[in-house]
DNA sequence: TTGTAAGCGTTATCAG
DNA sequence: CTGATAACGCTTACAA
C-alpha cells in the first residue's frame, strides 16, 4: 500500500521543482517542452493522480451544485440530462441531489453544497420555495441560475419554459380547433408556479376566443396513479369536452381511467412534456413539448459564463413550448 | 465582500483554540458543554460556514461518485433515487455522471471521479465494458460496488437483479399460461449482459417446458421510436405467438406499431422494468418488475458499510424480479 | 525558464 | 478538557 504519489515526487523523480511540475500539469506557466517531457513521462511512471481537492483549497473549485425536486420525473431527467453533460464537457463535475420536493431537505442539501464549496448552482426549486431559498443563496454569494420554475424576489437569472404560453397553446386548440366548451386543468400542486401560470395561459385562451367556456381545474399528484384516481372522478361528473393535463404521466393516467370506464375518446385529452411514451400510447398523447434538455444547456451555459467571469449569457430565458397534436385530443378519430 | 470566515475566526471570536473549535463542529473531543455553547454561538453570529473541501485534505472525504449510462432511462433514473437517498442521507454527497454509454466517456470520467478522490462508486457500467474497467478500478483501490450490469472479471460486490430469472419468469408465463410455440426477444444491446441472461433464462423456460418453442431475437436501441420500428418489422413477417421486450419502452413501441398494423392483441407482449406508464398504457403492459429503487439502496448501502470499515454488507446480491400481468399478453381480453 | 516560500482551512498528535 | 504545531497536496507571487 504505496504511500499516495504526490506532485513533489513527480517533480523529484523528474528533477524538477513542484512549481515547474504544476506549471505543466495546469497548462499555467511557460516549460520548455524538454522539461514538459520529462515531467509527463514522470507522472505516467509514478501513476500519479491529480488531487482536484487539494487545489481547490488555492483555487477556485471545478464543482458545481444541481438540485432537482426529484430525479425520477422524466421531464426533470431531460433538464438533468443538460445540465450534466454541458459540466462535464466543460470540465466541471456536477454534485447532484434532489429534494423530494420538500423544503426542509432542501435547505439541508443548500447548506450540504455551500460547505463542499461548489463553484455554482443550478435548482429546479422544491414547491413552495420563497423567501428563505431566496435569502439562502443570496447570503452565499454564488452565481446561481433558477430552472424550470421561478421564485418569487429571486433576482438569479432564470431559464424555464414560457408556461403561460404552453397553457394557451393547448387550451386555444382545444377550443379552436375542436370547439370545446368546457376544460378542465388537471394536475400540478396547487401553489407551483407552472401550474399558476398554464392555467393563466387557459385563461388567456378562453378570452381571446369570445367564445363562452367554463374552466374548472383540480390538483394531484403527478404521476400515473393520481392521473388514473382523477380520470375515474371526471368519469362521474359531466365530462368536460376537453381536458389538459399537468404533465404526461396524469394524461396517460386520466386516458386510461376514462378508457376503463367505457369513455375512451370521449373527451379530448392533452399532456404536457411530450415524453417518448407520449407518441407510443393508445391513443398517442397531443402534448405541449418543452425540450428540458436544451432548458438544462441553456442553464449550465449561463452559470458557466457567470464562474469565468464573463457576463451571464441569459438574464432570464424563456422557451417557447410546441404543441405536438396527435390522438388524444381527437385529430385522428381513428380511435374509438 | 469580506474574507471567507474560517475556523480561526470562530476560535478567536469564542476566545478557544482552534482545535476546541475543530472538536465541537465535528463532535469528535470532549468539550465541556459551555465552551461548546459559545463556540456554536460564535458560528451563529459569524456566519461560519464549514469546508468540507480543506477537511477532506485530512481527513477521508464525504463524497462519492455514481456513473450510470444515462440519467434519462426511467430505470436507472429509479436506481439513481435510491443511491443518491441513501448517501445524502448518511452526510455523503453524490457526484453523478453519465457516460451516454460510451466507454470513452466512462474512462474520462472514471479519471475525474478519481482526481476528486471520491470516497467510494458505485457504477452501471456502460455496455461493452470490461477488462479496461475492472483494471481501472482495481488499480485505483476504491470501495465499489457494480450495480444492474456486471462486467466479467470484476471482483467487486455486485448488486443486480436476476435477470436470468427474468427472462425465465417471462417465457415461462407464455408458454405454460398462453402456450405460445414462438416468442422472440426484441431489444437490447448485442452484448449486454442483461440481455444475454434474460435469454438464457427464456431459453431454460423453454427447455424445462419440454414443449416445442421456436426463439428469435432481434437487438435494438432501447427507446419507444426503435420498439415501433420493431414492431413494424415483426407485422411484415410471420408474428410470434410471444414476444417479451427488453424494456417497457421498446414494448410499448411495439404495441404501438403491431396496433397501428391492425395487430393489437395478436400477439402477447411482456416488457421489462415495470415502469409507472406501464399500468396505464393501453393495452396495460405485462412487465418484468425490477424495483431499481431498492437496487439503488442495497448498493449504497453495501458501499457506507466498506466506506466506514464494516465488512460490505453483500458480497452479491440479486433481487429476485416479479412478473407484473396485465393485459398485454392476454390475460384480460377485452382488449380487442 | 525554473525555484523558493507562503499560504489555503482543516484535522491529528501530543503535551499541558 | 484545552492549546501549540505539524501535516495534507497544491497554487502562485516573487525572485533568481
Amino acid at each position: 500500500m504505496g504511500r499516495r504519489v504526490t506532485l513533489i515526487d513527480v517533480a523529484r523523480h523528474a528533477g524538477v521543482s513542484r512549481t515547474t511540475a504544476s506549471y505543466v500539469i495546469t497548462g499555467t506557466g511557460r516549460v520548455s517542452t524538454a522539461t514538459r517531457e520529462r515531467v509527463l513521462a514522470s507522472i505516467e511512471t509514478l501513476g500519479y493522480v491529480y488531487n482536484e481537492g487539494a487545489a481547490s483549497l488555492r483555487r477556485k473549485g471545478r464543482t458545481v451544485g444541481v438540485i432537482v425536486p426529484n430525479i425520477d420525473r422524466p421531464f426533470f431527467g431531460e433538464v438533468l440530462i443538460g445540465v450534466e453533460s454541458t459540466f462535464t464537457d466543460s470540465g466541471y463535475m456536477s454534485l447532484m441531489v434532489s429534494t423530494r420536493d420538500q423544503l426542509d431537505q432542501q435547505a439541508r442539501l443548500l447548506r450540504m453544497l455551500r460547505e463542499h464549496q461548489v463553484a455554482a448552482l443550478a435548482i429546479i426549486p422544491a414547491t413552495g420555495s420563497g423567501e428563505d431559498l431566496v435569502d439562502a443563496i443570496h447570503s452565499w454569494e454564488v452565481p446561481t441560475v433558477f430552472l424550470s420554475r421561478y421564485v418569487a424576489g429571486a433576482t438569479e437569472p432564470y431559464v424555464g419554459s414560457d408556461e403561460v404560453r404552453g397553457g394557451f397553446l393547448a387550451a386555444d386548440h382545444l377550443i379552436r380547433a375542436h370547439e370545446c366548451r368546457s376544460i378542465a386543468y388537471i394536475g400540478g400542486p396547487t401553489f407551483g408556479v407552472a401550474r399558476i401560470d398554464r392555467l393563466d395561459g387557459v385563461r388567456r385562451a378562453i378570452a381571446e376566443s369570445g367564445a363562452d367556456v367554463t374552466l374548472t381545474d383540480v390538483t394531484t399528484e403527478s404521476t400515473v396513479a393520481a392521473g388514473m384516481r382523477a380520470g375515474h372522478e371526471l368519469a362521474a361528473g359531466e365530462l368536460p369536452d376537453g381536458v389538459v393535463c399537468h404533465n404526461d404521466s396524469i394524461a396517460m393516467g386520466v386516458a386510461r381511467a376514462l378508457y376503463d370506464e367505457g369513455l375512451a375518446g370521449r373527451t379530448r385529452i392533452i399532456g404536457y412534456d411530450d415524453v417518448a411514451a407520449a407518441q407510443a400510447s393508445v391513443p398517442s398523447l397531443t402534448s405541449v413539448a418543452t425540450n428540458g434538455r436544451l432548458l438544462g444547456e441553456t442553464a449550465a451555459q449561463a452559470l458557466l459564463a457567470v464562474i469565468s467571469g464573463r457576463e451571464p449569457t441569459v438574464r432570464s430565458n424563456l422557451a417557447e413550448p410546441k404543441l405536438i397534436v396527435r390522438e388524444s385530443c381527437g385529430d385522428h378519430p381513428r380511435v374509438h
